[in-house]
DNA sequence: TAGATTTGAGACATGAATGTCTCAAATGGG
DNA sequence: CCCATTTGAGACATTCATGTCTCAAATCTA
């Protein structure tokens, strides 16, 4: 029987895996159990002594992701001033999770049917709301609904994480590649 | 030994395999050969015996989503006209192959490292061609870059495929919602 | 209708990934 | 320095998707 003796690194350790994992599973969403130990420096008898199983770790990044964005939405204080710098200041908060949410993108999939995590469908709700402010503030267009541009935000994430990885796009530009597009779009102001 | 009889429907079979297989695996990416061969009214014997496995299935599936890209590239006339209307035009005659763009697009995770097919690359081109030329001619600003925009296509039109799948957005909003999206932005124009 | 071909259902062996277990080595605290 | 805990490496059984094969039924053709 253990004396849950905690030294100060064991959820350091828990943290750190799961970014190694997420990090190879962004790119690779079909690793293996094996591969995953070995991009997190571990064995894979350690991976499944901390997590119970390949369904287990997908749940734990999936609350990771979720914790990260809700901290963006927090740090980018959606709520306040022209939803367009609070767009702004959340996709630069959000970068640091891009590449777990390409992974949860794909992943999502095979947990339809599950019934929605309750937490995604809060995270959502905060997203459109912020759109809705901005429609309601007469700031965006009202021929594009809020849930649509909250969609299209988690697309242009994805794409831009995966467009860095593969580099085809500077790191640098991610955020004002995103937030330019999502807000401005391609065709010239004229005005 | 067979008489190499091609009743007039073998093609068409094949075709419609593809298709429905398309269409399970566009929202359910890591589908069972048995449930592929299900969702097409077929064994998995016959399924066996037309596509030699699953990653021949997996090629045929990207020959087909390539061939309708290419055909929706013609079909569009990118070429013609303003690039803004080159690009309504284009997202219009995408929508039928976004189902199995959505497919591939978390699939070619996989064949990362088999060095891109080199059908993809010039279909590439080709997209990135028509964002320059909008660039070249005014129409479209140049703090993007082409290569950005035509990642950012393909990350739209994946999101709004699963949204409209999800019931999130209106099928007929598809095309307006992304060329709209894509072109003018979410911020109300005020000119 | 008679013959040829294709299909479906199922059995079968194979390979891969997984989860569990054991034991020796390493780590860390007292 | 000693003891408790954790880790890594590997063996092992299990599960599951896959690909192949067979045979009877269905379909098509002449």
């Amino acid at each position: 029987m253990s004396q849950m003796g905690y030294s100060c690194l064991m959820a350091v350790d828990r943290e750190r895996v799961l970014r190694d994992a997420a990090g190879l599973l962004m790119r690779k969403s079909g690793a293996t159990m094996d591969e995953v130990a070995r991009a997190a420096g571990i064995s894979r008898a350690t991976l499944n002594r901390q997590f119970a199983g390949r369904d287990a770790l997908v749940r734990a990044l999936e609350e990771l992701g979720l914790a990260e964005c809700e901290s963006a939405l927090e740090r980018a204080r959606v709520d306040d001033g022209p939803a367009s710098d609070a767009v702004r200041r959340l996709v630069r908060a959000l970068e640091p999770a891009a590449g777990l949410l390409a992974f949860l993108y794909s992943e999502n999939q095979l947990f339809e049917g599950y019934g929605q995590n309750e937490g995604w469908a809060r995270l959502d709700a905060r997203m459109v709301a912020l759109f809705r402010r901005g429609q309601e503030a007469g700031e965006f267009r009202i021929d594009l609904s809020p849930v649509w541009l909250s969609e299209a935000l988690y697309g242009l994430l994805v794409s831009a994480a995966w467009a860095v990885y593969e580099g085809r796009v500077a790191s640098k530009d991610f955020t004002s590649n995103i937030a330019e597009l999502l807000l401005g779009g391609a065709v010239r102001r004229t005005e």
